[in-house]
DNA sequence: TGAAAAATCGTAAACGTTTTTGGAACACGG
DNA sequence: CCGTGTTCCAAAAACGTTTACGATTTTTCA
């Protein structure tokens, strides 16, 4: 493995300027830095990553957490490597490497954070699945260490973040479904405690009591968000009394809708005909039949608008990206399908 | 944040007697051991990592290789989470840590690799989605950095592997459907350079001409290995000419099956009524009707399998798994179901 | 009891890089 | 010709930790 030390020596130069002239600095020839950086390529030298982040502070590398163990991950995973994907587009141009920190389902979250902070591991940090009273927020923002929320939180440390707009999402499929007829909307709910299921559940209530229509609780269903928590949620709702069942419901995310179409088909409410479904679009389950009414969103984009927001908190990139903090809600597209026919008479 | 000398400072002791004490180092008094650690984790001491790789060599890091982007991963994901879950169970005892390292879908994965080792992000790596010929293996053998392979490659650098026993899936698969009187059996093969691709085909050919079948390079279906994958295959089925289609199929994961069932449905052959189906099985959609037969397997002892072998090839680990180097294809059981029936006569 | 061995700890070097400091060479205006 | 910048580069310090080595004390054993 070759050194900056063999570098200097194959160059007839000193260390320090090769070091300058690798990183940019202004105070070397551009003769002499067209050298170093042929040499470099030539002889594959690459930085060592313990030296440089010991003496510069900085890693390069920013994190991502997430927990690993699959019960209670489901469309989390396909998900993320879909924004994983924009984020890598901005930190490309700043030589900013993008890792998973995988926290084990044996661990304690609050407790991996700080151990990884400690550490030194990475410059900045993602957090996703913001629960709803959040500690690694706080701890975060005590470190100063730049960080962004994928998620929104009643912790409030002045920190940025992005979230999906749920509240836009019930209200627009409240007032759909309404408008088709319906009376007895469900919704699902998280099972864990992110804010998501606070945020959602309240603006459907409040977009259903607007509407002159009781909130009834027993609409609101908690799974988890992936195939087989979609089709629980159809059965759930086939086991109620007949009076009591929603003829339409709200989901955040196709794969959920892909397992609910199929529960729901199981116990006779075929959707689209007998039962009306909303929810939020993803890829892979585009072929559903009837073509699901759902809320189009760009994966790669909110990771995109990720990474900004978050070099905008880093004093070292700042510069490029003028944003201040942000905590922005983003907007999510209705595209009409045949799955919510209006309610039966 | 606190560094190693405060804590010497603080327990009057010498820079280097805290350190062994941390370390687990024998020259060190019992009592002051105990002293160091307990004031240690009250002051909240962690040591820095880049001090440390940089002097040890040793990061305490696995690093897991994997590339983002959409639309070339499927079950993937999910998948690879399950499996971290089992790693991390290993890893937990030596204090090591995994971590995911995210080839972005515009860099070229051997470029990337090359970057990482280099800079000495990891002490030993884990790459998936082996290709057939996979250059990654050659440049790890040489640079004699630890690493495991899930899934066989043609480049045999002597390097340890794990992989899943396609072969027995294709036989085992063959082998059912045949003796349900099936002659035209449908196979699931992956659109990119895998050696996944040519194992499980060879064995399905193999097994087939072992019965008398002639191999039909028509019923070999790429797709992607998702949920849209299935269903697409299903519409391909359905697009041949009646006395061209097989009977049977034999996927690799139960999300496909969810979307071929879906797809089945659709085009009139319902599974285990007019189309017989084999899978491998994923918790995530075990609710679907009729029961899938398929092929089980625990992914987080997949994990466990992973790590074990992977120890046994580091230096420091080695002694407590005398495993040497390990090649070993897990074998898969099978579950019957109820979504392969007999051939229609 | 004395010397050898063991136990325990302090000292200082080393890891590979970045960054600060200072010095040499050169240009320029007065 | 001298003083004053400017440009470029070399030298050395610094980052936080581990570890080789040596020093001191304690134990052991003949």
């Amino acid at each position: 493995m070759i050194g900056i030390r063999d570098l200097a020596q194959h160059l007839n130069l000193s260390i320090g300027t090769v070091s300058r002239a690798l990183n940019g600095k202004p105070d070397v020839n551009e003769e002499t830095r067209r050298r170093v950086l042929e040499a470099a390529s030539a002889l594959g030298y690459v930085p060592n990553q313990a030296g440089r982040a010991l003496r510069s502070g900085a890693t390069g590398v920013v994190g991502f957490m997430m927990q690993t163990g699959s019960e209670i991950t489901g469309e989390g995973d396909v998900f993320f490597m879909s924004v994983f994907d924009g984020v890598q587009a901005v930190f490309a141009r700043h030589q900013l490497d993008l890792v998973a920190l995988l926290c084990s389902s044996e661990e304690d979250p609050d407790a991996y954070m700080q151990r990884v902070v400690a550490r030194g591991f990475a410059d900045a940090l993602i957090i996703s699945a913001t629960k709803r009273e959040d500690h690694r927020i706080d701890y975060l923002a005590t470190r100063k260490i730049p960080f962004i929320a994928l998620g929104r939180s009643l912790t409030d440390a002045g920190h940025p973040w992005l979230d999906l707009d749920f509240e836009g999402m019930a209200e627009a499929g409240v007032a759909r479904l309404v408008g088709k007829g319906h009376r007895r909307i469900g919704i699902y709910a998280p099972l864990d405690d992110t804010n998501l299921g606070y945020v959602f559940i309240d603006a459907y209530r409040k977009a259903l009591e607007q509407r002159g229509i009781a909130f009834d609780p027993d609409l609101v269903f908690r799974a988890h968000p992936n195939e087989r928590g979609g089709h629980e949620i159809a059965h759930a709702i086939a086991a109620m009394p007949p009076g009591k069942q929603p003829t339409g419901f709200i989901l955040t995310n196709e794969l959920m809708a892909l397992g609910f179409y199929n529960g729901l088909n199981q116990v006779g409410l075929p959707p689209g005909q007998k039962f009306a479904v909303i929810s939020r679009d993803s890829p892979q389950a585009h072929f559903l039949v009837p073509k699901l009414t759902s809320f189009r969103l760009s994966l790669r984009d909110l990771g995109i608008a990720l990474a900004e927001a978050l070099l905008a908190t880093m004093p070292a990139y700042a510069a490029h990206y003028p944003l201040g903090v942000v905590r922005k809600i983003v907007p999510l597209e209705l595209v009409e399908g045949d799955s919510d026919m209006p309610a039966p008479s």
